[in-house]
DNA sequence: TATGAATGAGTTTTCATTCAT
DNA sequence: GATGAATGAAAACTCATTCAT
């Protein structure tokens, strides 16, 4: 996947040849299916910001209380991010590289995933399972703690990836959940 | 501070021309006090992680309850990223950048800053005061969600800096204390 | 060639930019060719000395009396280097250009071109037409007397090249010819 | 001595810094003693090119035969030459580097240094010591074969200076000693 | 005299993009 | 559809030179 190469040394860091011999293309082919390399970029990240939405919804349309919903959520985002990897990290500060309606449409994906998060926690509180809480900023520290990972998961260490994904998502429910 | 320029479009997309400008200088002055464009990034990042260090340092001696030194560590870390908001942005991903002596050094400090906010959490556990964690995995919850700030918080919310770092420091502190 | 206009000013004295000109072709396309400068010089190098090797190779193997083997291969020298002039006026001093690895192999072959003339040198000897002699200063002697020819040769003098060629060809085996 | 350092890498290929700090000098300082790189250049290739007539002066009025004169003159410019090495090593092609007016002056030196070897080279023809020979080319096919010295000469050899010095200059007697 | 900080003009190098084949 | 040669615009970097102190 090109999102891969892109986002191992950045938008700017990454040639187009680097991105074409990683697609296992020349490079004149690469412009063939992409107008230009921020065009790639685009479909790449839409691509990405797509899946993560269909997945959150899939899970939210599961019957199971919510807290049980959102753990899975957290563990369904930490395992895709850790195999996609590379573009995720790709997804901040995106701001300069794109075009104001690019951006447009790329913010508005990003807000609904954060959306669901937000929907998740209000069930949970209307529930009466989660504390009342400040949804912007719990939905923040949730997204932050998950998207961490990339930085310092190994896949040498103790934990498998799914062993990881289900402490990080107990630990954060904790700040939610009552009793 | 060049760091800040460095960051806002990343290493590769910010030219020394931007950096020498944003420094009141020019070009050729850049290069007499830096080797290179990387060795500008590597002093800055040394800079960053010195005094993120030495802050956290601060807090740990400071004669006050455990749970109270990881909360002002939490706020102090918050209120330094948004202020040298940039720089911290930058830190993601340095692999690509540096050379491998660098690295060695920056990853030395970094992890140095991670052990304060591990024996911060053990000093809990031990005092009876928080419970027992995997420390690692709670260690990174912490440092997402703080550094994830950056990606979201904006000055012309609801919130100041203060409150929103308070916010955050009290919900992650819900992870780990007792009662 | 690119290598007669690296010489007329020296390596860090000509430009990409005047290369590329005289190449007929842009900057941009010798980058395409070339890693960089120093890789430009070190293929003419390396050319040069590969054909000046041929064309001593087949004067070796001529069947000719070995007196008439060095003069004609001084003669065919000058006038190779009187063509290519400026490939040789860089071949001085390269120490501080190449790489270890490119510096071996192109001081190898300037060996192998030494040897050559070492190898005519003891052939006379014992075929008792030259004087017994201490080859490596001789051979340095032809060497120099050639190479110094760059240095004073006009095209406007009385003599051509060939004439010119032809008479350090026979002074030089003055020194080396019996009776 | 500045021309040392100059003619390691070429005149480009030397920045002002390094010539400074060989001069035990800083910059700045540099600039005060000369107008700007090719002044100090231009005077240290005065310098040696009227040592070097000074030495084959001092060697034409010797009272010896001529025959020895001339084996002098060349042992002299080659331990001369062994010694300031650099400084000579620069003096080919300056064409570039040096003002009109400037290289005026020392084609004039470098002249009257061909024409010493030239009026010995005469003398010993009209002593009937030497054969009669184009006297251009043999002067250049001298200064060729002790110029060439710098581009072979080791410390490490089985000869030392002098007996190198000696040895090309008996070699080089051959091509023009009668009997 | 001596210095070293500052500069800008010039040089090398990179790379997204185009285009003939 | 696919390629790789070619390009130019922009970026990193160098260095002779100046100048305030």
């Amino acid at each position: 996947m090109a999102v891969s190469v892109l986002s191992k040394k950045g938008y700017h860091g990454t040639t187009m040849e680097e991105i074409a011999s990683k697609l296992l293309m020349t490079k004149g082919s690469v412009y063939y299916y992409f107008k230009d390399k921020q065009d790639l970029l685009y479909q790449s990240q839409i691509m990405l910001l797509e899946k993560s939405l269909e997945n959150i919804k899939t899970v939210q349309q599961q019957e199971m209380p919510v807290n049980e919903k959102l753990r899975k959520a957290v563990v369904v985002h930490i395992e895709y991010l850790l195999r996609e990897r590379s573009g995720f990290e790709m997804m901040m500060k995106p701001e300069h590289i794109f075009s104001l309606e690019q951006l447009e449409k790329i913010i508005q994906l990003r807000d609904d995933y954060g959306k669901c998060y937000d929907s998740l926690i209000l069930e949970g509180v209307e529930a009466d399972v989660f504390h009342s809480v400040d949804v912007k900023i719990v939905r923040n520290i949730i997204l932050g703690a998950m998207n961490w990972v990339t930085q310092w998961y190994s896949d040498d260490g103790k934990k498998d990836k799914r062993e990881i994904a289900e402490s990080i998502s107990d630990y954060l429910l904790r700040i939610l959940i009552k009793e």
